[in-house]
DNA sequence: CTTGACGGCTAATCAAAATTAGCCTATAAT
DNA sequence: ATTATAGGCTAATTTTGATTAGCCGTCAAG
């Protein structure tokens, strides 16, 4: 049952606060809630946090930090595309059903992702910056990351497509929405992780290059402005 | 500024409370803003509801009525699919560009559609039926509704797949994404409409049945398992 | 014209949580 | 050994909102 006792009170405060908060949302958790986890009573986290708020707000200083770290992973990847081109040149189906599987299962294991991103998902009236982060975090920056992956593929000529933008939303909004379903319903994973594959299979059937067709026909088909 | 002078109290209640529960969540919510917004004061609340969760609970009911009434007109449209199909043999890309459009833009914009989405999306949590709710109205009802259509254009020819399900969910689950950005940053719904349009272009190019390909080449050039 | 119920108001009251006061113990540095 | 501090506890106190009490005016049915 208790498992966390190296964290010391202060960081096992936000963490169970976090916890709480992504399954009740901010107002339905009680300071008395946040400490009986902890094992102390609710007087005691006072001394750690100045009140209820400064706990949430320290949540959301972490966040950022953690975000922060992890933008500067995913900037090693994508700022040395002519490094990278390499790898993504020979890429299989399976590979891109990898990639795809990964990116999900990590945003939707990650406990610390997962729990951040069901308290957003609650919280994001509570502050229009919270949606904000929201959205940078779990669309726009893993839509920018995706897009450069799927860039390299087609400069590779491994995919092909006029417009990578939207390629990229084929590739990702799928995701994200089997994410969401397992968000809210968890049972309907299993489901989740079928689609998800059956998904990829045929994103790879309409935008890879398909040599025999490409050869059979004008290779510049579709020329539309 | 008061253009609902139409409606009774009552009903003006629900109105104004689903616009609060929406914008900050059932708890954030005092009975006294809710008052307010009718231009009552709080007691006078309790003339016409036992409580607060009976105001909430008002809301649920309305919405399930609502929700009833709509799938009562959409099972008109799915049930006689032999008498639909001729309407969808001879569409093209513009008309499938307007249907996504009506879908998004109904969705995004029919008042009543869009609180009940950000307050089930907030209130998720309150119960997990909200939860269910939420899904089934924005996520299962839509595929179902979408893939009848879908599949009637792939029996009369206009489109092609080995799998109307996931085809499916290329179709929608990119105008969900968007309509959640929308919701949330609702300042982005120009960008928003644009990206939806180039993505049912794009989505039609995927899918057209193109003649001079299909011929060209061998029909069934893909028939892994 | 009079009555009762409908719907509004002000002034309580109640309850739930957050927060503060103030005490106590262990421990670590002097 | 002494003491300052960190961090815990119990018992208030305060705050915030929901809810109740009870009064009053209006208006429609008799």
């Amino acid at each position: 049952m208790d498992t966390k006792h190296k964290m010391d009170t202060k960081q096992r405060i936000l963490d169970e606060a976090l916890t709480l908060f992504s399954e009740k949302g901010y107002a339905n958790v009680f300071v008395a809630d946040i400490a009986e986890k902890v094992g102390i009573k609710a007087p005691s986290l006072y001394k750690h946090y100045k009140n209820k708020q400064a706990i949430f707000d320290a949540i959301i200083e972490e966040m950022n930090r953690r975000f922060l770290v992890e933008a500067g992973n995913l900037q090693i990847n994508g700022a040395d595309a002519s490094a990278d081109a390499e790898i993504y040149k020979h890429i299989s189906e399976e590979q891109l059903i990898t990639l795809g599987n990964n990116l999900f299962l990590y945003f939707l294991h990650d406990d610390y992702t997962r729990r951040f991103r069901k308290m957003l998902t609650i919280e994001q009236f509570h502050d229009k910056k919270l949606a904000t982060a929201y959205m940078k975090q779990y669309v726009d920056d893993p839509l920018s990351y995706q897009e450069i992956l799927l860039g390299l593929m087609v400069s590779a000529g491994v995919l092909q497509t006029e417009n990578v933008e939207i390629m990229t939303l084929h590739f990702y909004a799928p995701i994200y929405m089997l994410l969401t379903i397992c968000d809210r319903e968890p049972e309907r994973e299993k489901e989740a992780l079928k689609k998800l594959e059956a998904h990829i299979r045929q994103f790879n059937r309409l935008y890879a290059r398909n040599e025999e067709i490409i050869q059979d026909n004008k290779i510049s088909r579709r020329k539309k402005k």
